[in-house]
DNA sequence: AACTATTTATAAGA
DNA sequence: TTCTTATAAATAGTT
């Protein structure tokens, strides 16, 4: 769509070919998402390359209760929708293993679904974000694991600076006792709050310094 | 993307809902066409209307076998080939090899997405899941203020409660002493935790009763 | 449904 | 891969 139209057949060149699939891949994934978003639409994508590898997507739940849905309806606008003899038909429309999974991953992404829906209520302006009482108790759940986890991050930033800036400086006689004031003072603005929580060591997401940002 | 850009929150103009939702399920679905032709890819999507109704695509032969291949996959997570004789029971049979493995990456997963979801949010679509030390800190304080304003919405669902729904049926006489336990507990199932905020009287969002849900 | 003014996606180039 | 940029496509708001 750039720089000269696309003719619609299968683009030859393997190396286009790829970068191609990269970046379309993206954009429809990123548009059902919207869709899925703006018009509150249930939304089931697989994208299997042509080397075999898969790509999926699922709102509102997992793909195994969106096939399951999808299966279910087409079974009974079609014709017969009785419960045939077919045991191994049956067998593979409701696979049994997964059930689980799908399961804790169905409650996961409410549990998403609600937080998205507080953060539009928070900072989306009011007047569209509706949340019930049992919403709102998760909610603030949520926050408060959250809140937990933003300081064990601010925590381990600070080790993370002291280790492994800090102290070499230190050690190498760079940093003095004239210049220490700075550890402190990054000590005092991201760890010294009043209201500072308990830390946790088990922080489940790596922190690694780089060029000033943290991924988390 | 025209004449304005668009909040990716819920359209709540029922009419303008359905006409985005026409129109982008549309161009979703000739975008996955596209995709398929020109990168020579398998691709199955369905599309699930807020109202239940279902608009699917497969390339590449049918959703059937789009769903058995995916489903294939997704069990047995690295080998492809299973005996073609026995493949159904073979299916049913395996008892998913690495599945806690599975489970627990999704589970993360799905904790990074709620993370990067709230960040996205708050920054305006900034770096997709990096954060800077300060966006780090704004963080904490948005937080601790949203939690804040949680609590109160708490607090001013149980006044509101009390008074336009108990209290006016205490006086009526239609509630008396023998059943005045369910507003206690309804107090305390809301109010009563033990890390209880205190209230703040100045919330700023409008809180109204209406049909059990709770607008804030 | 059409019509545009804009935004978004992306093909090609670096 | 990743970024940039020119351009094609998609589409939000309007008629």
């Amino acid at each position: 769509m750039a720089r000269g139209k696309v003719q619609m057949k299968r683009i030859e060149n393997p190396v286009h070919r790829q970068v191609t699939f990269c970046k379309r891949r993206a954009g429809l994934l990123k548009k059902a998402k919207e869709l899925s978003v703006l018009c509150d639409a249930e939304i089931g994508l697989v994208i299997i390359s042509s080397h075999g590898k898969i790509y999926e997507l699922a709102t509102k739940g997992s793909m195994q209760g969106l096939i399951e849905r999808y299966m279910k309806s087409t079974r009974s606008s079609g014709s017969s929708q009785q419960p045939s003899e077919n045991e191994q038909q049956a067998a593979i429309d409701q696979p049994q293993p997964a059930l689980e999974v799908k399961e804790e991953i169905n409650v996961l992404k409410q549990e998403i679904e609600i937080l998205q829906k507080g953060l539009r209520c928070m900072f989306g302006g009011g007047a569209n974000g509706m949340i019930t009482l049992d919403e709102l108790l998760i909610l603030e759940k949520h926050l408060e694991e959250w809140i937990y986890h933003i300081r064990s991050a601010k925590v381990r930033i600070f080790v993370e600076i002291n280790n492994f800036i800090f102290f070499p400086l230190l050690k190498e006689g760079i940093l003095t006792a004239a210049n220490k004031h700075l550890l402190e003072k990054i000590e005092e603005n991201y760890i010294g709050t009043a209201n500072f929580a308990p830390v946790i060591t088990n922080f489940p997401y790596p922190l690694t310094i780089q060029n000033e940002i943290f991924q988390f």
